[in-house]
RNA sequence: GCAGGUAUGGUGGAAUAGGCAGACACGAGAGACUUAAAAUCUCUUGGAUUUUUAUCCGUGCCGGUUCAAGUCCGGCUACCUGCACCA
């Protein structure tokens, strides 16, 4: 009996299935849209950490193919961006090699795993065909007065030497490098992601997302309801609106706190604070952001002016302080310090009057200790409000400031619009011309794509400017509206860009007419599993959203998201859960793995390393174990196929509780137990004394098709058939086979457990209690109590 | 600070819906085969006491509910992730 050759099967395998591809489109089985966020291609290669990914959707998809669908399941190249292009930058050759040279290498790996990508869709952000339409897209937002031109202080990245958007910043450091973020006053290409904000959030409901995502997006999002309100500034005409989402609280609103960056912070300073006043604004402006958020301890100064407030007439001071953010809501606050942690710290920092006027028992603490934060209690210290619930006031106190007519009802965001501009080389140029006369056009849509010029200094510049700017023959060119000299905008789109909108292409990736043929698009769309890591969750997954929301608004598909079902792997580390890198030392190349114990072990340990949805660490021992199965499973096959064993009520039993084992664990996504299921079957199959029938075999080799399908194939083929066994239907367990006769039950004394009992599975539970006192006769010696009797599960005695 | 997650043998991890904790695998130990080793096969493998039999303890910690708790409830601790002056 031959041993299990690994190498040999595999690539008899391989090959066949280039002649016979086995999931093509016959137009009448159902699509079902299977999708991997696509790498970027990295010149560091893959390790068996993006396999993993990779594995599970590979293994869904080949599920949803023997479930009978025809499955899109596409690959591509997130090319553009920071990374393709630093690495380029350190290796000194254009991006657009080292681009391409590295796509071939990692296309090469990821053929290795052996997924049924469909390489005729591949697609590639930097390809003009593809990013026509990433160009094409932001010409209808620019129409749609989705996309302005703005100059303001941006996130900028001194080491990147980029602007960056809100979402790329994390704890005040650059998302890529880690470099701490400054602000640089540049003049940007903004996105108005805000005016999608509403539905956004309000969409999530309808997907079928971990939670955790669509919490995360919540947050970002950020929307909260409450009130504007306007408060006079005393012995002056100017008007101060605070945004609050307490309006309930206004009587206890003792001072008054804007931003250094206020437009008014300046002008309210009284000639004997001036000069303090000009000292704090111009701190606050040199502070970055990372100080300015450690700061823990509150800094603040008075300007000498004081406001009304509005709802009892009395004057309150007005500060200066850089805990209130200048651009959320309308840069200044009501401080109401008995009820706001924040407000609390600075006013006793200060020795600023404290009133309460929310109490849980409707009477006033003497003093307070901290403040009481709730919305629930009695209103006190409140004129006309005393003795109402807290609770009820907040829903109504904006519309009662409202009718009072100084103040209105208002929800705010915390999303800001999208940072478009990137000062960098490699991307898609933002198809914009500048004219002197015309103002900005756009440029000409048959005059897309607008591709990048062939430079040879292409590093970024760190003037705020893109290196694009100083090619003068690209730059300068005719006005498209007025035939003048105008010239070229020399920003590029962010790394997003693309990622945002491909999955819409690879259904339709050859069309030069259109992004995606209508057609094509409501037949094969939107995607049905999306499958990668967590660190998208509000960056590409949220981008991805805000396009797709548009691309429905403008008619060019019918769907309004993007993904319905989601999917996050967890991530394979290193040692102690230390994430693979190379600066580490501790990358493990699934290329060795793949020859020494072939692509089907690798896939199968991928898989047993740990639950899919968590991070497992990397044991390079473990997969001795399932190589050890396969072989196991190959020698059962050898044993028995030439046999012909009897299939017995055993054998059939076994064989259906096999197909609900793994059946149910797949549909849970509990992938790790589907292969130690496989593993526990196959333990009992060897152990089958008169060998195991064809039909049991045949099984087996079906279910482990998606996960292990090189072995499968081989074993399938062994067992006399022609044909793939990826033309096998998903078999359905029969629950009246797979019932068993008897059953093991435990008998309990107290709560221990002192024998067990088989019974017949149609016993009674006069029957099966008495069975149960006669195993522990000896032991039942006081008085019982209480007989419990679950059945199929546990007898259990209560004895005195 | 706020929100979410996690905590089970030497290790990775199992355990529908409260019903025999430790499946499956790694590692370790013993044995068989072998001149020998590797590979393979068989057995053992949570801890303690015990000759056998058996008993007790055991799922981060403290308490509760229940005939019965890894699982439910209350209160902690540690680690991980996300957000972090958003008024």
């Amino acid at each position: 009996m031959a041993a299990y050759n690994h190498r040999l099967v595999e690539d008899k395998w391989t090959e066949y299935w280039e002649k016979h591809p086995i999931n093509v489109n016959d137009g009448k089985r159902p699509k079902y849209y299977c999708l991997d966020m696509f790498p970027y291609p990295s010149g560091n290669g893959l390790h068996v950490g993006h396999w993993r990914g990779y594995v599970i959707s590979d293994v869904w998809s080949r599920y949803m193919l023997m479930k009978g669908h025809y499955v899109i399941h596409p690959m591509g190249w997130d090319a553009f961006g920071l990374p393709a292009e630093n690495y380029a930058i350190k290796m000194k050759v254009q991006p657009a090699v080292s681009t391409a040279d590295n796509i071939r290498n990692i296309k090469k790996q990821i053929q290795k795993i052996a997924s049924i990508y469909d390489w005729d869709m591949e697609l590639n952000t930097t390809d003009p065909k593809f990013f026509k339409w990433t160009q094409w897209i932001f010409e209808k937002l620019y129409e749609n007065g989705l996309a302005y031109e703005k100059e303001m202080p941006i996130n900028w990245c001194p080491s990147c030497k980029t602007g960056l958007a809100n979402e790329e910043v994390v704890d005040g450091k650059c998302e890529r490098c880690g470099a701490e973020v400054t602000k640089k006053n540049l003049k940007q290409w903004m996105l108005r992601i805000t005016k999608y904000a509403d539905r956004l959030l309000d969409d999530l409901d309808t997907l079928d997302w971990p939670e955790k995502v669509k919490k995360m997006q919540t947050e970002w999002i950020g929307r909260s309801y409450g009130a504007e309100v306007d408060f006079k500034v005393d012995g002056k005409t100017d008007v101060i609106t605070v945004y609050t989402t307490r309006p309930d609280t206004l009587f206890g609103a003792t001072f008054m706190v804007l931003a250094p960056e206020h437009r008014l912070s300046l002008s309210l300073a009284t000639p004997d604070r001036l000069a303090e006043v000009e000292k704090y604004i111009a701190d606050a402006a040199n502070k970055s952001n990372v100080d300015r958020l450690q700061g823990k301890e509150k800094t603040g100064v008075f300007t000498g002016s004081y406001a009304i407030n509005p709802m009892n007439g009395e004057k309150i001071p007005i500060w200066l302080s850089d805990y209130v953010l200048a651009d959320y809501g309308t840069g200044a606050i009501m401080c109401v310090p008995a009820h706001d942690d924040r407000d609390f710290a600075f006013a006793k920092k200060f020795g600023l009057p404290i009133v309460q006027v929310i109490s849980k028992d409707g009477k006033a603490d003497e003093e307070m200790e901290e403040a009481y934060t709730e919305a629930a209690g009695i209103m006190v210290n409140s004129g006309e409000w005393n003795g109402m619930e807290s609770a009820e006031l907040k829903v109504e106190a904006p519309h009662i400031v409202e009718k009072k007519g100084f103040g209105k009802a208002k929800k705010n965001f915390k999303i800001r619009d999208w940072v478009f501009s990137r000062q960098r080389y490699w991307g898609e140029p933002i198809p914009i011309i500048h004219c002197p006369k015309c103002g900005n056009v756009l440029v000409p849509e048959e005059e897309l794509p607008l591709t990048l010029p062939e430079v040879d200094r292409y590093e970024p510049t760190g003037t705020g400017e893109s290196p694009l700017a100083a090619i003068e023959s690209w730059v300068n060119c005719k006005c498209p509206k007025c035939g003048g000299d105008a010239r070229r905008e020399t920003n590029t789109m962010p790394q997003w860009a693309g990622s945002s909108w491909y999955f819409l292409r690879y259904v339709d990736v050859n069309n030069d007419k259109e992004l995606v043929n209508r057609e094509v698009a409501d037949k094969y769309l939107p995607v049905d599993m999306y499958i990668g890591g967590v660190e998208h969750a509000v960056l590409h997954l949220l981008y991805s959203r805000f396009w797709t929301k548009f691309l429905c608004d403008i008619g060019v598909i019918d769907f309004n998201e993007p993904f319905k079902k989601l999917f996050n792997q967890g991530m394979i580390t290193g040692k102690n859960g230390i994430k693979m890198s190379k600066s580490k030392g501790n990358v493990v190349s699934p290329d060795d793995l793949v020859n020494d114990y072939g692509c089907d072990s690798l896939r199968l340990y991928e898989l047993f390393v740990g639950p899919p949805e968590l991070d497992s660490e990397w044991d390079e021992r473990g997969i001795d174990g399932v190589y050890r199965f396969l072989c196991k499973l190959w020698n059962l096959v050898q044993d028995n196929k030439d046999k012909a064993v009897k299939e017995t009520p055993e054998l059939l039993r076994v064989r259906h509780q096999l197909i609900d084992t793994i059946t149910d664990r797949l549909e849970s996504f509990s992938l790790n137990t589907v292969i130690s299921g496989f593993m526990e079957f196959n333990n009992r199959l060897i152990k089958m004394k008169d060998g195991v029938d064809k039909g049991t075999l045949e099984t087996f080799a079906v279910l482990i098709a998606p996960f292990a399908p090189h072995i499968a194939e081989e074993i399938w083929s062994e067992l006399g058939h022609k044909e793939s066994v990826f033309k096998e239907e998903w078999p359905v367990a029969d629950k009246e086979a797979m019932k068993e006769d008897t059953k093991e039950i435990a008998v309990q004394i107290n709560g221990k457990v002192r024998a067990t009992i088989q019974i017949s599975v149609s016993a009674g539970k006069d029957e099966v209690l008495d069975m149960a006192r006669e195993s522990v006769k000896e032991k039942l010696t006081g008085n019982v109590v209480k007989e419990i009797y679950v059945p199929g599960k546990i007898v259990s005695f209560v004895m005195k």
